[in-house]
DNA sequence: GCAAGAAGTTGACGGTGTAAACATTTGCCG
DNA sequence: CGGCAAATGTTTACACCGTCAACTTCTTGC
């Protein structure tokens, strides 16, 4: 008799999904994605230490699955942020910013597994990749989109892009691993909002200051 | 009889140097510090897979020294870089991106132990923090020293170089992991000179534009 | 030249990732 | 309904890892 409730899945109800989550919450607790075991996630899973087989073909695919999730939370922060956000194509980027580095602040499990974990570009996920470069996309869609208005300077939309993301990425490692004093979640975004600011001033189209 | 020459010490020459550097040497050819294996550097140098504790209490002790060997490094390449440039506080800064940026191209390893392994502050190594604290103060007094000839902003120096810090660290990162498409060194400097003479922009002191 | 300690080795233990063989549950089709 | 195949989970096993304890060998200081 096939279950009717939301109980979908066979044996344990769905794997998959708990064994993403026992993943994230380890990672949270430890604050390190380099030492978490496979095993470890079976445990606090209630499930033997070979069962994770049955739905990731190894520890990599189980981590990819996690930062390929963070990818796409990411994107539609980001694309959010640009949403909620004004005309002006700087104050827009600046938002996107402080989006990138909030969502960073508040899933860093996520973020550690995505950056912390995988090489870029590496062909055994190509799911992750291309959540991976549909993030970005959304950066360099926003600077082209302020290129075109001529509130930010010419010039190839990628390098800039890369640009402002080395900026919030550094940041948000930084910020993730405890390497800047800060903690207060106001402070943060204060800094964040100084750095991208700043940045700003330097990307944007040439006219004088105010 | 005691050795006269350079072969030194007892057994090996010197194992401890020789395990850091076979560590570094695996790293770079793994492109990965995390998978490093103590077994595998003693197995590269040639001694049996209990011979390191003779020389660092545990596996993170030997990444610690090579974390510091790193902050030194970097440290002097900073320095170097601030002396070597003219005058103007603002060129000096840019300089001392290009060189910090370059020093984590030059030496990925290092760079990979020294963010990607450790936690900050950790009290279990304070040599360590002490470097790296070192480091970072060599571009919180450059920031200072712009602010004291009004080339740079007014404002907490300390907030000014995380700024700084967050933008090259960011870009360190990216470029060591090839999530940027750039190798040629050439590019890697005008991508780097590009980014931190933009970011220069908003944290100079505030004139009008030329 | 000998004792003490430094440097290196051997062997063991528990933990890890993962492959193979096995057991169980489920859904489907007659 | 019954039974079979596939999906799911377990047991067992192996090689590798970090590290500890006990042992051996070399070096140095007296």
């Amino acid at each position: 008799m096939p279950k009717s409730d939301r109980e979908t899945t066979y044996h344990h109800g769905d794997l998959r999904l708990s064994l993403i989550q026992a993943a994230l919450a380890l990672i949270a607790e430890k604050e390190d994605a380099k030492t978490l075991s496979l095993r470890e996630v079976a445990r606090r899973v209630g499930v033997s230490h070979t069962a994770p087989y049955r739905h990731f073909a190894d520890k990599d695919t189980l981590l990819a699955a996690v930062a390929e999730e963070g990818f796409h939370i990411l994107k539609r922060s980001l694309q959010r942020s640009l949403e909620e956000t004004s005309g002006d194509a700087l104050l827009k980027l600046q938002a996107s910013g402080v989006a990138y580095v909030k969502f960073a602040v508040s899933h860093p499990s996520h973020y550690r597994v995505m950056f912390g974990i995988f090489q870029p570009d590496n062909p055994d996920y190509p799911s992750l990749n291309a959540a991976g470069h549909d993030a970005f996309d959304v950066l360099v869609e926003a600077i082209a989109n302020g290129q075109a208005t001529e509130q930010i300077q010419a010039g190839d939309p990628l390098q800039l892009a890369c640009v402002a993301w080395s900026l919030v990425h550094g940041l948000a490692m930084l910020l993730i691993e405890r390497q800047l004093p800060l903690t207060d979640e106001q402070e943060i975004v204060a800094l964040t909002e100084f750095a991208t600011r700043s940045l700003n001033q330097g990307l944007r189209f040439e006219k004088d200051t105010d």
